[in-house]
DNA sequence: AGCACTTTCAACCACAGGGTTGACGGATGG
DNA sequence: CCATCCGTCAACCCTGTGGTTGAAAGTGCT
């Protein structure tokens, strides 16, 4: 309802048979029944699942209703791996900086981390947006 | 249970909560209740997404049992995205051809698409696999 | 109009998932 | 030893979701 469009992007593609589906279309539009075919559940469940995928964005249905097509939709891929790709190097760019640390200070420190190694509650950090 | 890991790793980031989990272990390691701490929710339930995150394998848990710390992992995110990218990249082939196409036989047939534009039934793939 | 086919809606069922409360093991610190 | 904080497990509630069946629309063909 309330669910942002990543959550649901993300919600979308937790399911194999959606996952397949996607894989399919990126191949080339279908229609439904041309979608349904090769799964073995009922044409309802699988509209049911194109339905999730529509309203992630990640998919459309251009055309008056008739073999109604299905295609997909890129730009929520986007959204999605652009989210991936930020966190993923940030990361990154904290094992280089340790690592740049390790390096500067050698072997004379104690090889035990006591835990409250990172005080920096700097940022009140109290709220769960998504930047 | 039988779900597989990709399957996991996108129903684990499909919530608001664990994304900002995420976002937030993306700057720097961090203990259950550092964690919890900005959340109106329960500790219990913090690690709750925990344990999804965990079995995801989007976030370890080394060090021996006492403030415990959490570690993003960067690998499973490189599942996630380059299972997004095959995907996205195979859609942008079709168009880039597509367009080939089109500038092709440029301006010739009608305007209207029988709907039945593409045929090409060929390969039966009835595999729900993943490759 | 009538028939066949494809898409869509609605009601229902079983189960997974986010959240709670309650309690328990294990280290830390007086 | 006893208090305590942290992490963890378990039972339970409620909603969401994947799947079913059954029936309705919309369109194409004769």
């Amino acid at each position: 309802m309330t669910t942002d469009t990543l959550s649901r992007a993300f919600a979308a593609l937790a399911d194999p048979t959606r996952r397949d589906m996607v894989a399919r279309l990126s191949e080339g539009d279908a229609t439904v029944s041309q979608l349904a075919e090769p799964y073995r559940m009922t044409l309802q469940a699988v509209y049911k699942h194109l339905r999730v995928l529509e309203e992630a964005g990640l998919v459309s249905r251009p055309g008056g209703p008739q073999p109604r097509p299905v295609r997909l939709e890129v730009q929520a891929f986007d959204l999605m791996d652009t989210w991936i790709e930020r966190h993923r190097s940030r990361v990154e760019q904290r094992y280089r900086r340790l690592d740049a640390v390790l390096a500067e200070l050698k072997g004379d420190d104690d090889g035990q981390n006591h835990g409250d190694s990172n005080r920096s509650r700097s940022e009140a950090a109290g709220h769960p947006d998504e930047s």
